[in-house]
DNA sequence: GTCTATATGTAGATAGAC
DNA sequence: GTCTATCTACATATAGAC
């Protein structure tokens, strides 16, 4: 008599309320068709109907997984937040776990390296195109105050662990400093997949076409020259 | 019998279709209402509904004045493109007829500081309010593709000018790389006009407060030394 | 030039059958 | 869980009186 729950014991599965195979299915597909469309056109210019329409789903499964735009928006930068969090940790591990002592150029390869590698922006390939839709969305995000509740929660105790870890390389430093220089460093990082186009229109003005350099390392040589000027100021 | 037009020839000012002082009024405040609202909620998120109420007018008025919410919108962006791009040029000048010869750090000074002081955003005080909001849409303008053609016309002529003011005075570096270290710097400029809230988290998780120190010249101690590392490289 | 009224489309959200 | 149908609100834009 514990259960009066509607679900007959005749399934091979007798977990309750396990989302079925397609449930789930559905349920990504939007994630991902959202991802791609809120990228490309922003909170307001993506419709919960172009979505639906993306993912091959009615609209109404749009409310019934994931609620309100504003939580399927919530969602959608959530989910990869947490693994794009796990790689910067693991490889500033992996930094640390070398013979060489740690240096600035190490801590900030590893914050920087795993949003440009999985984008497919350091010019040494096509990433998952699923995540360079989400590097947009980042940049989106970090740019506009109205998702600043956002940011605070999925990028920030990364970003203050990072900085953390520069002070001590850096015990002398202003450590308000070294938070003007990461932001400086972020948002040139989202410069890359915000305006990649402004880098074409702007070189191709000189005669030497340099193709498609490896502009990861144009940034952390960028990032890092500038904040030993912090450092040093 | 050249004339058809209904205007009689009673007032003092003689001229033809002159807009009327109230027009006149009446067309720059709907102006300055919408620089205000597209910077705050972004293109789709501010209604020309909300524009003209913020602005004391009729919705009809906005059409009447500026034709559709695009062709507004352009309008806004467009209207302070070209005082901006003076005032760079012009501390542009100013520098070059210095004693001194040209350096790296006076010509990013030229091209960061009349943003930065304008919108208020050098940490010297306030500035005008109007010309903070133009700096926030710059921003949105930049980083947004759909807005790539806006940027072209406004501001990448005047970047050329500069990149290639660069140029001259570092003539073995590669062009490219320098129009990646402008791009670099641009966007670390742009984030203080939208990421000032994210220094202000981040800094405050370290113990010395150092409040509104100025940010102007880390940003550009911070773009000098990048430039050099994309130069030398 | 300004204003009222409205045409026309689309938005987000949900009720209720299946 | 999914789908059809629909409610309600608000968007842009314009016609036409004043």
């Amino acid at each position: 008599m514990t259960k009066t729950s509607s679900a007959p014991a005749l399934t091979s599965s007798p977990r309750r309320r396990a989302p079925s195979r397609r449930s789930l299915a559905t349920s990504q597909s939007i994630l991902d068709a959202a991802e791609r469309l809120f990228a490309e056109h922003g909170y307001d210019g993506a419709s919960v109907r172009d979505i639906a329409a993306a993912a091959g789903a009615q609209i109404a499964s749009v409310s019934f997984h994931h609620g309100s735009k504003e939580a399927l928006f919530a969602r959608v930068v959530e989910r990869r937040a947490q693994e794009l969090s796990r790689l910067r940790l693991d490889a500033l591990d992996t930094v640390k776990a070398r013979a060489e002592p740690l240096t600035l150029e190490g801590v900030l390869q590893a914050f920087l390296r795993p949003y440009l590698d999985k984008a497919g922006l350091d010019g040494t390939g096509a990433g998952d195109p699923q995540w360079l839709a989400y590097a947009r969305l980042v940049a989106m995000v970090s740019a506009d105050a109205r998702w600043h509740r956002i940011s605070e929660r999925c990028f920030d105790p990364t970003a203050g662990l990072f900085i953390a870890e520069i002070a001590k390389l850096f015990p002398k430093a202003d450590p308000s400093r070294l938070a003007v220089a990461f932001v400086f460093s972020v948002s040139a990082m989202l410069s890359l997949s915000t305006s990649r186009w402004r880098i074409e229109t702007l070189s191709s003005a000189s005669p030497a076409e340099s193709g498609t350099e490896d502009l990861a390392d144009d940034l952390i040589r960028f990032c890092e020259a500038g904040f030993r000027a912090a450092i040093d100021g």
